[in-house]
This record gives structure tokens, C-alpha cells and sequence, in this order.
DNA sequence: TATACCAGTATACTAAAGTATACCGGTATA
DNA sequence: TATACCGGTATACTTTAGTATACTGGTATA
């Protein structure tokens, strides 16, 4: 049984991230667009069930923390195209082990039916 | 570039688990509770910043899906533990994950200033 | 000519998350 | 006798998240 400061210690960065990728649709955008670049509408359609007004949000939220990159293209009419920055890739790791985890927790709950 | 069937396929998972721990406070307390079992006046101490109220949601919350588990005891008061279920500490690579990330962030921040 | 695409914004709303403060009855401690 | 601990609950509130629906102006397509 460890100390309560070291505990505390131990949740200060989890928090952190939390405070950046916390939410229903931050981690299914960065994984839609681990996929590769997506156009807004794009997005809108892959990432299920979002509003344009949350995915905006969320795109401005993710762009502010330097997760992704939003390049506006000089066609006409402008095209925007969001990507992950190198900073966004780094996450992969964190989106891995959520994906197993959810992977078996989803086998529990039909193993239960 | 991958299909965007595979895409939203992938996405699932990350879901299910977010339906789970999303929100500021439970991965906190199940951290807490990672280093040991704890009563509800420790854990309050402990997650920083929680009000009982919230916590005692987040308690419910985590134990109707199975992720610690609530001990009462026949003392004189009664006295009530909180303890990680082993489905709940199957949860600590997704915790691992997070945090390793959220130190290099915590670095990143510090080293702009 | 009508329709759809693009990258969103506008408005109005509901629901959930989270905060603040006070309180409970019983027990143990000073 | 006064205070603090225990495991919460009660009430009232603010803020954020999220939903629903409609709309914009310019372009391309049928």
C-alpha cells in the first residue's frame, strides 16, 4: 500500500490528458483521421451520429491543443482538409489500448446474451 | 488509405469503452483505488477536487459495470469499502497508456514556458 | 432548371456533468 | 460537553455537452 501523495502523483497526468481528449467524439475524429485526411464532410459522415456544430467544436478544441492540422486550400471554392499532426500521432498508443480493451469488454457482453 | 467501413469499424470499440470511463472523475478513482482499497471519506480526500456528491454517482456508476466492487461491513457503524474488481484493474494498460502520455505532454507544456 | 456538394454557422433547445453548501444520525475522541 | 469522523443525501444552481433543425452563397453536376 503506497503513500496517498504518491497516488495523487500518479493521477496529475491522466488528468491532463483527460482535460485535452475528454468527450464523446474527440477520439473517434482522431481516429477517423489516423485513417487518413478527411474533408469536413467527410468526417461528418464517418464519425457516426455527430452534428456539424459538435464536430466544429471539436475540430477547433483538437486544432487549438495542436492535435491535428486544419490546411485551407486556395481552390474555388476553398477546400479544408483536416490531418493529424505528429503531436495527434503520438497518441496512438493511448488509442490502441483503448481499442483492445474495448474489443474484449464487447466479447463480455455478448458472451452474457 | 483504408475504407471508411473499416474506419467506423475501428471506432466501435474506442466507443464502448468511452461510454464507460468518459467524464473528468472515474479513471481518477479507479487509480485511487488501484493502490489499494479505500472508504468513501479516503477516496474524497484522495480524488482532488470531487464533491461527495459527484463521487458517490461515479461509485455507482463504476460498480453497475462491474469495475470495483462495494464491501460492507458489519462494524458498529457500518463501514464501507471500495475495491477494484479484476475487470477493473484489467483496465490499467489503458491507464499505463494514458498516463505515459500525459507526462510527455506535461513535459511538452513545460518546455514552451 | 433543379439538385447536391462544400464548410461550416445560427438558433433554440434538452440533458448531463459538475459545483456549492448544508445537513443527517450515530460513534469516537479530546 | 464540544468536536470530528463516517457514508453519504438534499437542494439548488451553473456550465458544458450534445441534439435538432434550418440555413448560407458559391460551384458543379444531372
Amino acid at each position: 500500500m503506497k503513500s496517498s501523495r504518491e497516488c495523487i502523483e500518479y493521477i496529475r497526468p491522466v488528468r491532463d490528458v483527460l482535460d485535452i481528449i475528454n468527450g464523446k467524439w474527440k477520439l473517434p475524429i482522431l481516429i477517423s483521421l489516423s485513417f487518413g485526411n478527411k474533408r469536413f464532410k467527410e468526417l461528418e459522415k464517418e464519425v457516426e451520429g455527430i452534428t456539424p456544430k459538435m464536430l466544429s467544436k471539436e475540430l477547433r478544441d483538437l486544432e487549438m491543443n495542436q492535435l491535428i492540422i486544419r490546411s485551407v486550400y486556395d481552390t474555388v471554392p476553398v477546400s479544408v482538409e483536416y490531418s493529424l499532426s505528429e503531436y495527434g500521432k503520438s497518441l496512438d498508443s493511448v488509442i490502441d489500448a483503448l481499442r483492445e480493451w474495448g474489443k474484449k469488454h464487447r466479447n463480455k457482453l455478448f458472451a452474457k446474451l
